[in-house]
RNA sequence: CGCGAGGUAGAGCAGUGGUAGCUCGUCGGGCUCAUAACCCGAAGGUCGCAGGUUCGAGUCCUGCCCUCGCUACCA
């Protein structure tokens, strides 16, 4: 602590464009990130907070596409959602730019040049799809077809999201483009590649030697897993509309990738920043005696580990990052947030559901926040951080001291001539908690820190309990007067502690208290004095309010997914028709009634369950993605339909020798189609 | 046998070789200044399972199981 950087470069994962903010968004990047920087602030440092909108990327053009909009009014749309919400949110950046605004355009596109210009790239050409009508290439997620392991109807080009197997674009069958509904056509294109496995000396130094005790074990088992993989290249351009096109020759009709230009975002950000400010970027970026630091989360580790380093050390003279201390994620009352299933809690709502109540989620998504794992958040735990810590014992103790300074002194300060041994004992306890602080927050052990400032609430209120003064007033008044003075004491530290965790709460406080605007962070541990005697507090106001059972029903209730029948008809029509086949197509099609004789889930994979099938005398193996909806054991024994001529085909080392024919009900469950008939017999054809 | 992170009281977490801890919740008591708040005490854990190393293992080694991620609208 004797030394630290002259200024510091902090960034917080840009937000993508496609939707609003939610609370995993917000405990794992925008929470921590801002708590560090408030914490640096209050320390004096030099300090720009750097974020803002990430508007490339194919998903946005998609959801432009799907909703008959273009990409500009998508962004546009959730660009200011995002921005207001945040603001009112109080996360306090210094700047929050946008990727499609012109300084960005020129970064992104001057490093691209410069990367280009020292050779850095390689060029290779691939087959990809091609939409002849649209005349474009088709990115990954812009082709749908049959799932060739599942069968699934729409599985997307790069994975199918009903037995979860990752494909190719090109493995499909019967591929169609999203943009015209067309059959997509395989040609040739080529992609500037960024070559990471010539870089792979350069990680294993810097962060597998340099970094392997100062950083979360899980980010650094993240990357090590990569580098002992060996890094690949990676194409940095793609061929889409969408995006910043590429600079160079032969870059006609393609932009960048959204993973090259999102972090360059950062630099651009800060250049935006300092042009307003008046000052010069490159300090942030350039100068040794800048630590930079990462905000993300665990998704996003191999771009802030190593790609985007990668680019910044090939492109010269830019600074790496100091630390990346990226969380794991959050989830919903017990399921995985997802914004398809409306199975969030949108920050925009949370601040009309719950209006001056920043503080309470803040802290709650800090004190439970997924530092080390997933962790799960729920209204009950919300509910009862708020009525139990916030207001029984941060709040609650407050109130007790400016209640009883107000009834005994007016709401004047006390004299603080006649201080006990306990008074004396609770005043120098004060001068540590700065420095517990320090320590936590240093490592990014925000909810360490969190605890540490409720610590402090807590010790007021068992010194009060000791110290009665309640009762003391009628006949020691004298020793009363330290005793408040001394409870004063911690209020004020409290409202000073407390800024980076609880901004609007330190702000209250500080004005209830009328606290000198002057009182810092580092008078706490050396000043003996941090509200003087004599000085008048305003009248007491609650800091927090408790929050009712019906308020936390509410929001479960909000929570279940709704019923919206014309939403639902229109997001998930049936199952297109497929093209009318001939007889002679059908009859080659060899159906039979099986028997299951055992089954059970496929390892390493959520949906894939292992059949053995009986056809009479025969037995295969057959693998379908049901585990989701059945249980082995309920299986055996039933009569299914099976496909038995479908040619054989290996999914996750086991070969998979025909499939079972299933139906899908209205809720999404999978239907085995079989014969009711107990006496239809295994290996009885069908027609 | 793909790789990474995690698996410690009802819940959320700390604890990396030496008598299992913290917060919330529960139960009992105290107090009454305070938002039925606060303070004290108690109950509650075979530290995922099985082996091994060690005088001694939650902590080190080996194997296995489970959760999450690397792979989707997600941070």
């Amino acid at each position: 602590m004797s030394s630290h950087p002259k200024r510091y470069t902090v960034t917080a994962a840009l937000p993508y464009t496609n939707g609003p903010i939610h609370i995993g968004h917000l405990a794992g990047v925008y929470i921590p990130a801002d708590i560090y920087t408030r914490y640096l602030r209050a320390k004096g440092r030099s300090v720009a907070f750097i974020c803002g909108s990430d508007e490339h990327g194919v998903a946005i053009s998609l959801k432009a596409k799907k909703e008959g909009k273009t990409p500009q009014e998508i962004i546009d749309h959730f660009d200011g959602v995002i921005r207001a919400s945040f603001e009112e949110f109080g996360i306090a950046f210094d700047n929050y730019s946008r990727t499609s605004r012109a300084v960005h355009y020129e970064t992104a596109q001057e490093i691209f040049k410069i990367l280009d210009s020292k050779g850095v790239f390689e060029l290779n050409a691939s087959e990809q799809l091609y939409d002849e009508a649209a005349q474009q290439f088709l990115a990954d997620r812009f082709v749908t077809g049959t799932c060739p392991i599942c069968q699934h109807p729409e599985a997307y080009g790069d994975q199918c999201e009903s037995c979860g197997s990752s494909l190719n674009a090109t493995e499909l069958i019967a591929p169609k483009s999203t943009i015209s509904g067309g059959k997509p056509s395989l040609k040739t294109t080529k992609h500037w590649y960024l070559p990471l496995d010539r870089y792979q000396d350069f990680i294993q130094k810097w962060i597998l030697e340099g970094h392997k005790n100062d950083w979360k074990p899980n980010v650094y088992g993240q990357v090590k897993s990569w580098v002992d993989n060996g890094l690949q290249a990676r194409a940095v351009t793609r061929d889409l509309d969408w995006g910043i096109p590429v600079p160079v020759e032969g870059g006609e009709n393609k932009v960048l990738y959204v993973w090259f230009d999102a972090p360059i975002g950062y630099i651009s950000s800060t250049k935006e920043w300092a042009a307003a400010q008046g000052i010069d970027w490159e300090p942030f970026w350039k100068s040794d005696d800048t630590q930079l630091v990462h905000f993300i989360g665990k998704d996003n580790i191999v771009f802030h580990c190593i790609i985007f380093p990668v680019i910044l050390h090939a492109t010269g003279d830019y600074i790496l990052p100091e630390n990346v201390p990226a969380n794991e994620f959050l989830n919903l009352e017990g399921q995985k947030i997802s914004t398809s299933k409306n199975w969030a809690v949108w920050l925009h709502e949370y601040l009309d559901d719950f209006p001056d109540q920043q503080d309470v989620l803040r802290y709650v998504l800090t004190a439970n926040a997924p530092e080390t794992k997933d962790n799960d958040f729920t209204w009950s735990e919300f509910q009862a951080r708020n009525n139990s810590e916030l207001v029984a014992i941060y709040g609650n103790f407050v109130n007790r001291v400016m209640v009883l300074t107000q009834k005994y002194y007016k709401g004047s300060v006390p004299p603080a001539q006649n201080l006990s041994d306990e008074d004396q004992a609770v005043l120098s306890a004060i001068k540590s908690f700065p420095g517990k602080l320090e320590k936590s927050l240093e490592s990014y052990r925000f909810r360490e820190a969190s605890q540490e400032l409720m610590q402090l609430a807590r010790l007021g209120n068992k010194y009060l309990a000791d110290a009665e003064p309640w009762k003391r007033i009628k006949n020691q008044p004298e020793q009363v007067e330290g005793i408040l003075y001394s409870a004063l004491q911690i209020c004020a530290a409290l409202a000073v502690l407390s800024e980076p965790f609880l901004p609007f709460t330190a702000k209250k406080l500080k004005s209830l208290l009328q606290l000198n605007p002057n009182l810092n962070w580092d008078d706490l541990a050396v000043s003996a004095v941090l509200i003087p005697s004599g000085h008048q507090i305003a009248a007491p106001e609650l800091l927090f309010k408790k929050i009712e059972d019906e308020q936390i029903e509410a929001q479960r209730l909000k929570l279940q997914p709704q019923e919206k029948p014309e939403n639902i008809a229109h997001e998930t029509p049936l199952a297109a028709k497929k093209p009318d086949i001939s007889f002679e197509q059908f009859e080659k099609m060899d159906f039979r009634v099986g028997t299951i004789l055992s089954a059970e889930k496929v390892r390493k994979t959520n949906k894939l369950m292992q059949f053995s099938i009986a056809l009479g005398e025969e037995t295969r193996t057959i693998i379908s993605g049901v585990a989701e909806h059945y249980s082995p054991e309920a299986l055996v024994g039933k009569k299914v339909t099976v496909l038995t001529n479908l040619a054989a085909r290996k999914i996750k080392g086991i070969e998979s020798q025909g499939m079972l024919l299933l139906g899908e009900n209205k809720d999404g469950k999978l239907i085995f189609v079989g014969p009711e008939d107990a006496h239809a017999s295994s290996g009885s054809s069908i027609a």
